[in-house]
DNA sequence: ACTTGTTCTTGAACACGTTCAAATTTGGGG
DNA sequence: CCCCAAATTTGAACGTGTTCAAGAACAAGT
């Protein structure tokens, strides 16, 4: 069977998110790695072409368990704040187990050269499938959000998830009950901002801010 | 005079910041560093701790241009809008020729451990100096920005200031015109924001906003 | 069974950041 | 001028991520 080589490889990704787990990013030395695996060090690049690839790993996997978890709490509930909490603690969810490598794993992740990087091709499939998340979030919530918000606004609490992974990692309270409170507090404030978009002078400036944040993306 | 060890120190400060900005964080070794200083590599960390300590020099250094600079642009301006942008232009004028450096440059800042991170204690003095750019150019403003924001507004866009960093990291464009372009049109939209803060609907929400933010911060 | 080409594996090597004991230089006090 | 303690400097060493030439295991065709 083929599966052997591709058993070598899962070995190794399995080892090396343990040992991120259990004993942080820096410890976790590529040889120990290997040597966990039953490998050599060596070996272990020919399945990773580097550490950061490891990361990669990591991320592909927690950003599908996300998914997962939050497509079933998206099914019982119909509000927009309650939408969007369920989808942040989700996160928060899959993420906890990772917190002691969390600052490790976003200075890996913001380097734009990394594979790791949200925005790198690499990572297209796994931020593709978190922005679908925030889409359902918008497109089934009742009553629904404003027309003209409804194209941008998934991408836009995309941001705002990934500025609360950045609050999160920062966060040294006890089970990060901070950054749980920052959640129920946002959630249903920007639910009620987006009630405003109605409002005459607010439509005004939100036209604005939705134009500029469009032709700064381009 | 007890000046040649400064002088040794100041050598080794100048030549990495050179060489930061030359040929970028990686290539710039220690060993380098030290070899253009005209000391050996062991040396260079009897004045510096590590490489992160001389990041943070350069982190110190543009901090104090960038408070230099944006004292003489507020001198100048009296809409917010217009001292918004005069500042967060100076900061762009002043990281400028470190823009290849910066992606290495913010995934060491975002450590918390490390003496660069902006929230560190290492950084406190730095970052007072930053923040108060900022408590100028809102004190300073005519006409005034609502009572209820003034103690809050500037640590709030000291936080945009971070943010407009982090999207300047990543615009590969043309000297980097598409930050430009979007401090120019964040900042008018910033300062018409504010003004909906009397409009009652949208003052209550405020309100939650800036409770929740104090909340989270405390 | 033998050959051949591919896949997998190893172990030694490299450059890096960093440490440290030992050597050297420096600056005063006798 | 000499001596000593402190400040400075060195060079070798360590552990790290990563590379690579060489070898071992494997699959398939004859």
């Amino acid at each position: 069977m083929a599966a052997k080589s591709e058993q070598t490889r899962q070995k190794l990704a399995e080892v090396a998110l343990r040992m991120f787990r259990e004993i942080g990013f820096e410890k976790t030395t590529m040889r120990a790695i290997a040597a966990e695996a039953g490998v050599s060090a060596g070996n272990a690049y020919y399945y990773f072409e580097s550490k950061d690839s490891l990361v990669h790993e990591l991320y592909v996997q927690v950003q599908a368990e996300h998914a997962e978890r939050a497509a079933g709490a998206l099914a019982t509930t119909g509000g927009l704040a309650e939408r969007l909490k369920a989808v942040l603690h989700a996160g928060l969810d899959v993420m906890a187990p990772y917190h002691r490598f969390g600052a490790d794993f976003v200075a890996t992740a913001i380097r734009p050269t990394s594979p790791v990087n949200p925005f790198s091709t690499a990572s297209n499939p796994a931020r593709e499938a978190s922005l679908e998340i925030f889409r359902q979030a918008v497109d089934g919530a009742r009553p629904a959000v404003p027309k003209k918000l409804r194209s941008d606004l998934p991408e836009l609490l995309w941001l705002c998830y990934m500025g609360v992974t950045l609050f999160w990692v920062y966060d040294t309270s006890d089970g990060q009950q901070r950054t749980r409170r920052l959640v129920d507090g946002a959630a249903p404030l920007i639910a009620r901002g987006l009630g405003l978009a109605r409002v005459p002078g607010v439509g005004k400036v939100l036209d604005d801010v939705l134009n500029l944040s469009r032709s700064v993306r381009s």
